[in-house]
DNA sequence: TAAATAGTGTCTTTGAGACAGTATCAT
DNA sequence: ATGATACTGTCTCAAAGACACTATTTA
């Protein structure tokens, strides 16, 4: 890796045409930490590491890591993905989620981290690596039993929850968590899974099928789910779903 | 992996029970900027605020300015809010947009912001106070003509629209714009100028005051619009507007 | 054959879009 | 009166929910 441009840290002392940063400035200390989501073994399922330092030594927390001089936010937050999963591809999909910099979140001091929600299929996340042995996968719902999240990464996962929740209902971004093709039933399971609720599959069918641009038929068909063949489909170029899939009242039996 | 050896910035000097900071970290400058948005003179507007200092020196920017210690982030936009306008109150309406933390988005130095989306009603917005002079109202439309917005607040504002326009389409945020007591009218107005489209009256009134829990009438009413008097209304409880007001393509004659 | 899943079709209900018609003010 | 705006009601269409039926595989 090719050194890093050598920023001063020393923020305050980088004159720019006779401009520069006031000298009374908080410099904060700045992470990325990320939600990465999965769905395996039939349940939605989230990234966590075991913390190998104080503060909040051997506790679970998500996977993250200090931001470098240089570096983007996105960047640092892919970098830090592959460091301590092995993670070779990128996930299928990542955006910003939110950013948390109470006060005292940190007891080492002021720490501002960016969080990232990522969704990626089984297939990409084998979890092998440098820093690999501390990280695990979690199902979303047991997650903080135990010992809890170290920080305030409670907080975070839930807020990452809900905006995968809720991002699935107007995007395509469901076709994230499946393998490259899949069929109408299996983008139907990862729905049920993320909202915990049952989708009637006819009309599920219909409103995939029949929205332009969301999945893209392969021509080409499967028996692994068992009983009739179902066509194999690809993830289409509409990122937008309009109208909406419409979220039901959590309910599985 | 060898990291280039640098200064401590003094956040590393802050150790608690054993566990510091490690030594290495690029410190940076963490701001807090805001897209003030009201409704006047029949347009949507953004607060902008002339540079008094390098770098882009007199050009119009985001009100914002650096977090200081101790200080969370709502907070400091909420201070810088009032320091830069004069603002006695908080905004109707105040959530986190994003965070922009391109290495090169500020010439000084490392610097990342913390942009928040904040709504609020023609008659909260007074701007008058210390530095008011420098702090106008600029509509939407062409707030980046002219000299451009400093930075990459040209961006953070059309990052801000966007949020804006979405967010009225499933939630009560809306009524942030109005004054306490209002008609149905005067909120579809904010509607359509936000939405830069032309609503029906009936099918409008017929929405929001069908849908529970999102206007509550005061039996008391007004002639101010013209015409038959309208009843006045209060925001209501309900904060998610379900199912969401269907946005229309914009297009206003 | 039965069992399982894929896919199509049909009926009902909800709600949005379009628009007629009445109500109540100012002038 | 006229004109403006508030509010109610009605028709149509799009789409979601519920569910019957047929199609094609494996065991």
């Amino acid at each position: 890796m090719p050194s890093p441009p050598e920023p001063s840290p020393d923020t305050t002392a980088h004159p720019d045409g006779g401009a520069a940063l006031p000298p009374d400035l908080v410099a904060v200390a700045l992470s990325v930490d990320l939600v990465l989501l999965t769905v395996r073994e039939e349940r939605l399922q989230v990234l966590l590491v075991r913390r190998g330092i104080e503060p909040f030594l051997d506790r679970p927390a998500l996977p993250g890591g200090f931001v470098r001089p240089g570096e983007d936010l996105a960047e640092a937050a892919v970098r830090e993905l592959a460091e301590e999963t092995g993670l070779r591809h990128p996930p299928a999909h990542l955006e910003q989620l939110a950013t948390y910099g109470t006060p005292q979140r940190d007891p080492r001091g002021r720490v501002v981290t960016v969080a990232f929600l990522a969704l990626a299929p089984q297939s990409r996340t084998p979890i092998a690596g440098t820093d690999a042995a501390a990280s695990h996968w979690a199902p979303v719902a047991t997650a903080d039993d135990g010992p809890g999240l170290a920080f305030d990464h409670a907080t975070i996962l839930a807020d990452g929850l809900e905006r995968a929740r809720s991002k699935i209902e107007y995007s395509a971004a469901a076709t994230a968590f499946c393998e490259p093709e899949f069929t109408v039933a299996e983008l139907r399971r990862i729905y049920e899974l993320v909202w915990s609720a049952r989708l009637d599959p006819r009309n599920f069918h219909r409103k995939v099928t029949g929205t332009a641009g969301f999945l893209v038929p392969t021509g080409r068909f499967t028996t692994r789910d068992g009983g009739r063949p179902a066509e194999l489909y690809r993830r289409g170029d509409a990122s937008v779903l309009y109208p909406a899939m419409l979220r039901p009242v959590p309910r599985l039996p």
